[in-house]
DNA sequence: GCTCTCTTTAATGTATGCATTAAAATATTT
DNA sequence: AAATATTTTAATGCATACATTAAAGAGAGC
């Protein structure tokens, strides 16, 4: 979600400013100036300048000129881009995992995040089901290799986050999301990678249609 | 390919760097130093840098702390990485597209491409068909309208532009790849969404195995 | 001649200065 | 009071200054 290595202040500020907007404590819409932020994080104009620039490159902050750096609000337009990119690079990613029949030593992470998931709803532990959910689909895309598919898809992934945070409580429990993910690691196990891709692709629909159903029905304002 | 919009300091850096950087007149692997590109394009080191650090998140330049700003040098591997998404995300694109059946009038841009490729064939002007074949599928994408997604693509062009080009002339002519685009067109025209995808994915593999087969036989250092 | 150490050089990372100019605040007119 | 003109404020875009430090070069020892 957010890389370490904080040995420049720019990278430093980068983090700190992405976390912030992650976590939603910086809210959505809301424009904040440089000078702002350099003296709130104890720095100079410049390191903050340099990692605006690069959240907005990923499209999670908008520098508007005389205004300031607003945090991108996301709708539910934004969320069908996002959702209908995933839903063509995942399946894909998973297909061509399965086309080379990963070991149990390679999959070990998706099973542990299998049962993690298991374990969470069992415990009725939404935050920890989430975060499973997050590291299988990394997990996955790890394996499969492809950086700069895993770059995309996991920059995707920071842009939904909050959205997705915000609806997990507001929809049914994800038993069939779940099982989902089983299914998903029984075809690679198996090497099926037409399954693989299938199974992925309609994993990745049916989330897609429970979050914007959501997002229109609650009319959620911005995210 | 490259923005107008030259108003600030940043973008014009940012666009004549690029520009040259894809008409490969900065070659590959190549270090350039800030003050250098300064000093060159007549400003200070300020907007160059942030210049640059859009680069480096478009993925084709890499910052390297002592040396410089390095063009990346694109490999077989890189290639195979662009081409597994683009073979990804431009199907599921004219799949969706043609799920709507666009109107004539929208899907003239891409006619006009056919055409203009199939013309440039006959004149055996590979530059021309090169650029209409560009055209044909950042039309399809414009159409399809999905920004996010458009972007994507268009950066993954960007970053195989230079493969492309210099692999143009070792590569038979493209009839086949020039009737796949008839056929494609032909496909949204009747709402086929299902043959859309087919055919774009069978078109973006053949395009696939073909550069990376040359890029392989004549062991292109890097480009 | 070769290796190791010490200087020197210069590129980056960051801070700061400043002109420009949009936006906000104030004053003025109707 | 509303609308307009004017002043003030302050954020950005860019230039510049400077400390740090990696790399290159020079020198000393073997």
């Amino acid at each position: 979600m957010v890389e370490p290595q904080k040995s420049s202040r720019v990278q430093d500020a980068y983090g700190r400013i992405k976390v912030e907007i992650l976590a939603n404590r910086m809210a959505p819409g809301v424009y904040m100036t440089e000078p702002e932020i350099a003296v709130q994080m104890g720095m100079s104009r410049t390191p903050v300048r340099e990692a605006l620039i690069q959240l907005q490159a990923e499209g999670l902050v908008e520098l508007v000129p005389r205004r300031g750096a607003r945090v991108v609000p996301i709708r539910a337009e934004d969320m069908r881009e996002i959702y209908e990119i995933l839903t063509a690079l995942e399946p894909e990613a998973a297909a061509s995992l399965a086309a080379r029949t990963p070991s149990d030593t390679e999959l070990a992470p998706l099973s542990e995040a299998c049962t993690a998931m298991e374990r969470a709803l069992a415990a009725e532990d939404l935050d920890a089901w989430a975060t499973a959910d997050d590291a299988f689909h990394r997990a996955l895309l790890t394996l499969h290799g492809n950086g700069r598919l895993t770059a995309m898809v996991v920059s995707l992934f920071d842009q939904a986050h909050r959205a997705r945070m915000a609806t997990l409580r507001l929809r049914r429990r994800p038993d069939a999301s779940t099982k989902d993910h089983r299914d998903i690691l029984e075809a690679l196990r198996r090497g099926d990678s037409e399954a693989a891709r299938v199974l992925f692709r309609t994993h990745r629909a049916r989330a897609a249609e429970e979050l914007l159903a959501i997002l229109t029905t609650y009319r959620l304002p911005h995210l």
